[in-house]
RNA sequence: UGCUCUGUGGUGUAAUUGGCAACACGUCUGACUCUGGAUCAGAAAAGUUCAGGUUCGAGCCCUGACAGAGCAACCA
């Protein structure tokens, strides 16, 4: 028998492979591959990051290089160290690991500022004087030219002068910038005398207040590529008109052959999701959602409470491509992308979520069987395991109907159906209350159907999922909805999106019942509830209060028998 | 009105670099019933934004339109 096709043999190689794969041979940088994952501790890490995780060190482990974790932390008054524990935990959560590279902008602000100094030496930098509008006035419209800034023909000496002075605290913020000399007149507005240090005096997570000038994006990403050896600097597709600028700062600085090379990639979105880190917080502010790891949000702390396994995930990102084309990826690819990976893992369990009591007349009332039931059908490496059986079990609502419809193959009046594991059991009769609910159904059994047993082959129409009464334990189930009801929430008008908010984003089901087993679960561990669905055990739960989040919904097939 | 990028079934991606447009998700059929909402079998769905050109042959090359996105933060 020949080994299966190797899943990645079958997928195509990506455009970016392809710039990869012609500069390793041309034997540009001595062939090295090496790439940086550079987030700023701002927010935390959502799925859209979990794509340019995969690249980044997907890309250095394909061609036997490394990628450095990098925190662009250039902008204290954004940024925070609690993001930056977070951001650590999210990437090796995912399953990746920068081993000992892990370097921050801020390291670099010595040599930034260096460089700097030096570019003003060259006379290609200069102290500008003009508020902020005044100079954004100048840099003119992207179809109108901008101007000149009275302060670009200032001396060197007196720039340094200015410079240094700025750095010592001597002049408030917003007063006075570093502007690269480059073009006022470029059809590209970042190469018109783009500003590259600002006076900022909120102190830094790392720095504190030894710094009272810090360097902008454009003056920092590209030079710590260079600083650490980066070759390929791969980002997102809204950075493209900012390569020129990139390049202009590197060629500045380089000496030798080796330069780092910046290619854009399409951003992940989702539909009825929004990625946007601002309104992910403003959610989390207003109390929408219950913190960040939410299992309604996208991050990945929040997927990971949700259930979502590293490895779905990775295979979603896989699956999604990388391309240059602005796409919404239709968020049932992921859930897909789950069902899969889950179907496998995940021990099928008894779970009964609306729960309608079955009373086994003919059965001993003290009597209480195990009976043994298969963990997965998929995997028999799984095993079995032994599941109380009584006088008294609870069944799922809607696997009984009064006056079923044709095709209707679980139990209604006079109906035979197996208790999944257990024996055959026959509707009898049931009760109902005042209002007309269903409260009980009585049923008897056939001792000889236990499964198993010789006579264990006996048809019946149906089988259905149960938990013993008297043995069940009772949890809390929370059922998550998509949290936005419009296909495109983050597609909306700024201020829009809050109107998209699904109402039913949440809800909690109390008084479920469980097989025992299950008390004694792990926050994090999964289970399939038989025909219900995928959960995940919450981080709050305990074996008094066991609670339990639904990851995703089984596809719902069965929906065609109540429709017809 | 400028510059940059992008247009392939409903969605996301392929197409050995010029050779019968393929795959996945989704949708719809059907089979299977000691639960597996799994699995299996099948179907519908694009002729590649449009118009020219080169070629025996174009999704791919050329020209010109059209459409969408990004760019005017002392954010990243």
């Amino acid at each position: 028998m020949s080994e299966p096709i190797r899943e990645e043999s079958k997928t195509s190689v990506s455009f970016i492979e392809q710039f990869i794969q012609e500069d390793i041979r041309n034997g540009k940088n001595e062939g090295r591959i090496h790439t940086r994952f550079p987030p700023e501790p701002n927010g935390y890490l959502h799925i859209g990051h979990a794509k340019a995780i995969c690249m980044d060190f997907g890309m250095a482990q394909k061609y036997g290089g490394k990628c450095n974790l990098r925190f662009d932390d250039t902008n204290p008054t954004k940024e925070d160290v609690e993001y930056v524990d977070s951001i650590k935990e999210d990437i090796r959560w995912l399953g990746f690991d920068w081993e000992e590279r892990e370097f921050y902008a801020s390291d670099y602000f010595g040599r930034l500022f260096e460089f700097a100094v030096d570019l003003i030496k060259k006379d290609l930098a200069y102290v500008d004087d003009q508020p902020a509008e005044v100079i954004s006035q100048q840099k003119g419209t992207p179809s109108q030219p901008g101007e000149e800034s009275p302060y670009r023909k200032r001396t060197v000496k007196e720039n340094l002068d200015l410079f240094f002075r700025m750095n010592q605290g001597e002049f408030e913020e917003g007063s006075r910038v570093l502007r690269a000399k480059i073009d006022m007149t470029s059809p590209n507005m970042h190469m018109r005398d783009p500003i590259i240090y600002r006076i900022i005096k909120i102190p830094h997570h790392r720095t504190g207040r030894y710094w009272n000038v810090y360097p902008m994006y454009d003056f920092a990403h590209g030079q710590s590529d260079y600083f650490e050896g980066v070759t390929h600097s791969l980002c997102t597709l809204e950075f493209e008109v900012h390569r020129p600028l990139y390049d202009w700062f590197i060629d500045q600085l380089k000496t030798g052959d080796y330069k780092p090379r910046q290619i854009e990639f399409n951003r992940l979105n989702l539909t009825y999701t929004m990625m946007s880190k601002r309104k992910l917080l403003e959610l989390v502010r207003e109390g929408r959602v219950n913190g960040w790891d939410d299992p309604r949000m996208p991050t990945l702390c929040g997927l990971r409470r949700r259930g979502y396994t590293p490895e779905s995930i990775r295979r979603f990102v896989d699956l999604i491509g990388y391309t240059k084309v602005e796409a919404i990826n239709d968020v049932s690819l992921l859930e897909h992308a789950v069902r899969e990976d889950l179907n496998t893992k995940a021990p099928r369990v008894f779970g009964v979520l609306n729960p309608l009591k079955i009373i086994i007349s003919n059965y001993p009332k003290d009597l209480v069987e195990n009976v043994e039931v298969i963990n997965n059908p998929e995997d028999e490496s799984m095993g079995s395991r032994q599941v109380p059986f009584s006088r008294e079990v609870y069944i799922e609502q809607d696997d009984f109907m009064e006056n079923p419809p044709a095709k209707f193959f679980r139990l209604a009046p006079g109906t035979e159906v197996r208790l999944k594991g257990a024996y055959i059991i026959k509707c009898e009769s049931f009760s109902k209350d005042e209002v007309g609910n269903i409260t009980e159904v009585f049923c008897t059994y056939d001792p000889a159907t236990k499964s198993g047993g010789h006579m264990s082959d006996k048809k019946v129409k149906g089988t259905l999922h149960w938990v013993s009464a008297r043995q069940a334990v009772d949890a809390e189930i929370r059922l998550y909805d998509r949290l936005f009801s419009h296909e495109d929430p983050a597609g909306q008008k700024d201020e829009d999106y809050r109107k998209f908010l699904n109402p039913d984003s949440l809800r909690i089901l109390s008084g479920c019942k469980l097989e025992p087993l299950l008390a004694s679960a792990k926050p994090l561990e999964k289970f399939q509830f038989q025909r219900v669905g995928y959960f995940c055990v919450d981080y709050d739960s305990t074996p008094e209060k066991p609670v339990f989040n639904r990851t995703v919904q089984l596809k719902d097939t069965w929906s065609k028998v109540n429709k017809a």
